[in-house]
DNA sequence: CGCAATTCAGTTGTGCACAACTCAATTGCT
DNA sequence: AGCAATTGAGTTGTGCACAACTGAATTGCG
């Protein structure tokens, strides 16, 4: 015996929490990573990551943007940003500048060839769609479960020093 | 008029696809990095990641596995599991040998320590459901349906060099 | 005005995900 | 037995996520 795997049998309540444990949290990393397989294949043409995808996505939308507000769009920080969008630069696509009117602020936008790349990325959206196999409205539906979950997550972080302390705060 | 922001108010059909793209992909992406934050905050004093942490259930529910059964359970290969594996073992959780019987299967056990820590990872379910707000009966709703994804997705990601190619594969 | 607090982008360091590869051990086929 | 194909773990290189930090610009307050 020199690592006890199985604790023992009787005590189905804890083992049990450790595997329900794995139920969302790992089905939505293992979802998440399988939607990065399947972009993998159709940005590849692209030349795009995921991420980077998701930035064109909100240049095609706003236009201009300082990083910060890219940041709010995607939920990402400048730690992520900042040597992506050099890589989307160095790539080509975007074009990066200082704001004359608030020296700390840097403006993204897209070069001709990034606005263009937007005609190639049309089809994207189907294919992935075909690709899950589901209706719009079942996605719409998941989508909605999800951001509402994401929110109430959000949430326990910000209020959540307490989560890692006594869980009687009802 | 540098590089066109808003190409055309007139066109909504291809914009909409464009935006109702984020749709599932995003809000997963979001969600998931939305559990790795609480689950950063949870895990911390357990000294694990959160892959980590899966890595450690699947170790506690199966005990000793060779490196290749923990990756099917995770959906991970040897270039992930094997940094992650060897952090473990630095950490003085799990023990790694090579296998008598298969001199190219490594085995993956508990130390005596990586068992201990069971024991203080139990209350990490509940406090992670707690921070979703969302019921057992909703979770395990999600959970199917984010499993269903996933394989609709493995599938074309399999089948997919059609994926890349024209679309009339009916 | 003058200075402390805040804001924004960027850098550094750690860890994960994954493709592409190496290398040894094993299996299968003849 | 002999050898090609496969399998399993590991390494290397790229890119993302995030914490912690730096440094410059701006804001706000007395």
């Amino acid at each position: 015996m020199t690592a006890t795997p199985a604790p023992s049998p009787g005590a189905a309540a804890p083992g049990d929490f450790l595997r329900l444990d794995e139920q969302i949290c790992f089905s939505l990393n293992a979802a998440s990573r399988a939607f990065g397989g399947v972009y993998r294949v159709l940005l590849k043409d692209l030349g795009l990551t995921y991420p980077q995808y998701l930035v064109m996505l909100v240049l095609w939308e706003h236009g201009e943007l300082p990083v910060k507000k890219v940041g709010e769009h995607l939920r990402l920080d400048s730690g992520t940003l900042s040597p992506l969008l050099k890589r989307l630069e160095a790539a080509g696509l975007v074009r990066r500048e200082r704001s004359a009117r608030d020296e700390r602020s840097v403006q993204v936008g897209l070069t001709e060839e990034g606005a263009a790349l937007r005609e190639r990325a049309l089809d994207v959206p189907r294919r992935i769609a075909a690709a899950t196999g589901a209706d719009l409205e079942e996605i719409r539906a998941l989508r909605a479960r999800l951001d509402l979950l994401t929110e109430a997550l959000d949430r326990a972080a910000l209020s959540g020093p307490a989560l890692s302390e006594a869980p009687g705060c009802t």
